[in-house]
DNA sequence: TACGCGTGGCC
DNA sequence: TGGCCAAGCGT
């Protein structure tokens, strides 16, 4: 039984993380809270595990539970999001979680289909949920367990077309005893041995059954599609600030790049620059430097125009100093406020 | 099906 | 510095 393997390897050197329940625990047949895992996997999505962890406790002590998270206001919940990106997670995450109680009763449901009809929640994450918290033998497969599969069966097709085959191969190995920790332990195994840049094979349980490492061809697998490079965007933002600390900041549309976060005013952001249109009249003052930030998709560079703005505009609403807080902005903007502060 | 969608760490 | 990578999903 290869998964047996893992298993043991898993029962030893299993991480200890906050949403986690032990594996001897585990055994002892203490399952977790299907919340916990439901919001760690959301955050986990394309996220690293250090990233996820503070904002993990954050929202659990916010919102205890999934009642909790349903009645939270909008804009409360995307400024705890703020900084840990993707922000289309939080606001599925608060669909899911009004859905979860409008029809479901508060209650996670236990099988992976209904799972995957909420919202935010995919092929992934309902496998997730229902092997980790229902502990359903549903296969996993996230980005570690195609690397470690890839490697397993020496597999040299691309991804993304060798994920069909991949999650066969995941399928074949899941067991039908211990479902949920199997799925954690393949996930921990990528995390720390079977790591994309120089696996440490000495150290795998699965050493002596891995086609890759006995090709030689571990480290050079799963075998990706090239990127496109990414182009560059240009554009301008404007800091305009009342000498009582108030700001002039917008909430950005629901969709699209940063959707729902709040934002400074400027100009769109294009591979040719425009000239930008400041969003109130005065006496604008360009920062100097450029604040650079990278998305999925580009690159972009961008002015910063600094103001102080004392005469009445009446059709401007402002942010009062004691409701501006940097650390409810997404990345770029906090690197915008920081520059403007430098300025002024 | 392919693309849009954030951020931070690592090398 | 820049590319790669991370427990993917929605459209």
């Amino acid at each position: 039984m290869n998964s047996t393997e893992l298993l043991n390897w898993y029962d030893l050197h299993a991480r200890e993380l906050p949403w986690r329940v032990s594996p001897a625990a585990r055994v002892a047949g203490q399952l977790p809270d299907p919340y916990r895992i439901w919001l760690s996997e959301i955050m986990l999505q394309q996220t690293t595990v250090a990233a996820v962890k503070a904002y993990f406790l954050k929202f659990t002590a916010a919102w205890p539970t999934v009642v909790d998270l349903a009645a939270a206001e909008d804009a409360d919940v995307m400024a705890a999001w703020a900084g840990l990106g993707y922000y289309a997670r939080a606001r599925n995450l608060l669909k899911c979680a009004r859905v979860i109680v409008a029809e479901h009763g508060g209650q996670f449901p236990a099988n992976r289909a209904a799972l995957q009809n909420l919202p935010g929640i995919g092929p992934y994450t309902s496998a997730a949920i229902a092997a980790i918290a229902f502990d359903h033998a549903e296969t996993v497969v996230d980005g570690n367990v195609e690397r470690v599969m890839a490697r397993l069966f020496d597999l040299h097709a691309p991804l993304p077309q060798a994920k069909g085959a991949l999650t066969s191969y995941a399928a074949s190995l899941t067991p039908p005893a211990r479902p949920g920790d199997y799925a954690q332990a393949v996930m921990d195994l990528g995390a720390t041995i079977c790591t994309p840049k120089s696996p440490r094979c000495a150290l795998c349980p699965w050493h002596d059954i891995c086609a890759a490492r006995k090709a030689g061809t571990a480290a050079e697998l799963p075998k990706k599609l090239p990127k496109v490079k990414k182009p560059t965007r240009f554009g301008t933002a404007y800091v305009a600030r009342r000498s009582d600390g108030a700001v002039l900041l917008e909430q950005r549309p629901e969709r699209g790049l940063l959707g729902g976060m709040l934002g400074w005013p400027g100009s769109e952001w294009r591979e040719t620059p425009l000239d930008a249109i400041p969003p109130i009249q005065a006496d604008w003052v360009e920062a100097p430097g450029e604040v650079r930030h990278t998305f999925t998709h580009f690159h972009l560079r961008l002015r910063v125009m600094v103001a102080q703005v004392d005469a009445p505009q009446t059709n401007q609403t402002f942010t009062a100093a004691e409701n501006f807080r940097p650390a409810d902005l997404p990345t770029v903007m906090r690197k915008i406020w920081s520059m403007a502060e430098a300025e002024t």
